[in-house]
DNA sequence: ATAAGACTTAAAGTCAACTTTAAGTCAAGG
DNA sequence: CCTTGACTTAAAGTTGACTTTAAGTCTTAT
């Protein structure tokens, strides 16, 4: 099965001039032309654009992504290289995970936040609230929030009592 | 204490001209003015900056955080609308890091490919390999990486082994 | 009082990754 | 044969989020 730059745009879900532009940039070394010079991607080239996607997912650059592809045409002498890459794409995914995991905890924080808001009726509510209040998942993103700021004098209440609040 | 835009540029981890950006784009209406004129960032204020921050790392465009900003002014009225966005937000958070994961299952993938390529010398091992070969946590990722191609026939695996291999 | 260094603004510049445009060619159906 | 719709290219345009520049002001230390 052969798809045009259009189909094979449609079964990988991006634009036709998206796949274009990859050609242009020497990401698809392996499109070859119909005698008319229209692009005809096999069946075995979705694998190719199914590891640019994963690569791009990573936050990889074109250019980078050029390299990957250029070494896998110069065969085994680059197993080596190509590892070393795909780890630390690897840890790369890793370490935008752990910080995902911190950005969702502090939406998990700001959700309670509302929630307790909204029956009060009021964000005022958080002034009267003790961190015993605060339920211990939130208390990380609560302090990160906060800087190192240490704990609230009176003064401190009152001066954000006084603010609007997010 | 009051931090100039250099100091809390330093605290936040971001350049002075990010500051002055969002500044610009009405993202921080609660910085204050020193009588010269000179942005003077309370300690509370890094509160602001984090839930901004956070808000960018969950996606949001700097337009859509003016907005969250703007509703916190408008005060308890919007408790609702700002529940609502972060649920949203949290969901899209929920999204990647689903997403993330399956690009790590594929590096993971990768990672095995090519240590067993090194190990035998060549990536051409990967033809003589069965699905059983293949451990368990890879097959969906290199389904995924197949597109809906069934069980290689014969006649594709020589088609296949006769390419370059990612 | 003056020099250094960080601050101010508006406006222009940068960057990556596309997307659009314009002018033209190819392939399939009637 | 001719129309239609998808394809081709090179080149220009877009977008968002900054960053840099230029011309000038503020603050602090000597």
């Amino acid at each position: 099965m052969l798809y045009t730059v259009g189909e094979m745009a449609k079964k990988m879900g991006v634009a036709p001039s998206t796949l274009r532009y990859y050609d242009k940039e020497g990401l698809l070394p392996f499109v070859e032309r119909s005698g008319g010079g229209i692009r005809m991607f096999k069946e075995e080239d979705f694998e190719w654009l199914s590891i640019i996607e994963c690569l791009k997912q990573t936050g990889m650059s074109i250019k980078d992504i050029k390299t990957f592809i250029d070494w896998c045409y110069e065969g085994d002498s680059t197993i080596e290289k190509r590892l070393a890459l795909i780890n630390q794409q690897r840890n790369t995914m890793l370490a935008q995970i752990e910080q995902m995991k911190q950005t969702l905890n502090m939406l998990d924080y700001k959700q309670w936040y509302y929630e307790t808001a909204r029956e009060a009726g009021t964000c005022a509510v958080h002034e009267t609230l003790t961190d015993d209040d605060i339920p211990a998942e939130f208390h990380a993103a609560r302090d990160r929030s906060k800087g190192h700021l240490h704990q609230d004098s009176p003064q401190d209440a009152e001066k954000i009592s006084a603010s609007v609040r997010t």
